[in-house]
DNA sequence: TGGATATTGACAGCGTTCTGTCAATATGAC
DNA sequence: GTCATATTGACAGAACGCTGTCAATATCCA
C-alpha cells in the first residue's frame, strides 16, 4: 500500500455508493450467467418480469416508468422479446398506437424457469442476514435515494 | 390494478435487488449531471478517483481490479482521460509494458472540483439516516453480495 | 538456463442504457 | 369543434461495460 496523497474525501455516503456499484455489478453478472441457458439476459429477464407483473395491462411506456428506465431502453428490449416469441402485442382500447405488451405462453414458461433458477439463490442470500436487518437496509437505501432525488429536483428548480 | 397472473415469486431478497438497481441508476444519473460541467461522466469520475487514490502507483489492470471491473472497461476510460489530459503514463520499473497511470495537474484540479460539488450532496444523503444505521446497511449489502459471489464460485466449480 | 504459465495492453464486437428528433395519436382548454 | 399540448413509438447516435482474441512481457518451475 502506497500513501494515497490525494486523500480524496472520505465520507460514509461514499462507502454506500461504492458498495451499491459493486452489488449492482455482481447482480447483473450473476443474472446474466443464470438465465443465459434460457436465452435471456439480466435486462430481458427484468423486462419480462415487469410485463408478467403487469398482467398484460401495460404499454411499453408504462413498463418503462414502472422500472424507472427510459422508454427507448425498454422499447428495444420489448421488440427483441417479441422477436423471440416471449411477448406479444394486444390492441389497446384506449390508444390506437400504444399497444399493450402481453406474455405469450412461451414467455410465461421461460419466466417461470428463470424464477425457479433464482429462488434458491435468493434464499441463500437472505440467509446471510436476519430478515429485520434486511428490511432496514432496504429502507435505508430508499431513504438515501430519496434525498438524492430531492437534491436533483432542487437543482433543476434553481 | 389487474390480477398479475404470473405471481412472480415475492422474496425479501428481490426487494433488495430492485432497490439496488434503482439506487444505482439514480447515482449514475445524478453523477453524470453533477460533473458534466467539468467535462466528466460518472464513469470517468470514478476512474479518476481510483487513479487519485492509488497515487500513481497502479497500472490499468490494477485499477480495474480495485474497482471490480473488467480490464478493458477501465482501459478505454483511461485512454480517454489521457486524451483529455487528465491522466498520463509513467514508466513502470517493474514492467515495461504495464505503464503506471498518474494524475496530471489538470486531472488533480478537475477531481478536486468534482469532490467539492459532491460533498454537500453526500452530507445531505447521510443526514437522512443515522450513522450507525448507514454502516449496518452497507454491511448487510456486503454480506449478501458475499453470498452471491459464493454461489457463483460454487457453480463454476461444479 | 529454458520453457510453460500468467499478466498486460491493443483491438474488435456485442448488449444495455441514455439522449435527441420526428411523426402519429390522445387529451385538454377554449 | 379546434387548436395547443402531452404522450407514444420509431429511428439514430453516444457512452459504458462486457467478452474474446492476440502479441508482448513477467514470472515460475524444473
Amino acid at each position: 500500500m502506497t500513501h494515497a496523497p490525494a486523500a480524496p474525501f472520505d465520507h460514509p455516503t461514499n462507502a454506500l455508493v461504492l458498495e451499491t456499484f459493486r452489488l449492482n455489478a455482481a447482480l447483473i453478472r450473476f443474472g446474466d450467467a443464470l438465465v443465459k441457458p434460457l436465452g435471456l439476459t439480466s435486462a430481458r429477464w427484468q423486462v419480462l418480469g415487469s410485463v408478467a407483473h403487469g398482467g398484460g395491462a401495460f404499454s411499453v411506456a408504462r413498463v418503462a416508468d414502472n422500472m424507472g428506465l427510459a422508454r427507448q431502453s425498454v422499447q428495444r428490449i420489448v421488440d427483441e422479446l417479441a422477436a423471440a416469441g416471449l411477448v406479444g402485442f394486444a390492441p389497446n382500447p384506449a390508444h390506437k398506437r400504444a399497444k399493450l405488451v402481453v406474455m405469450t405462453p412461451r414467455g410465461e414458461r421461460v419466466f417461470r424457469r428463470a424464477s425457479d433458477l433464482w429462488r434458491p439463490v435468493a434464499e441463500a442470500m437472505a440467509a446471510a442476514v436476519d430478515a429485520r436487518r434486511l428490511r432496514r437496509a432496504i429502507d435505508t437505501m430508499a431513504a438515501m435515494r430519496g434525498r438524492l432525488e430531492d437534491e436533483r429536483s432542487d437543482r433543476s428548480a434553481s
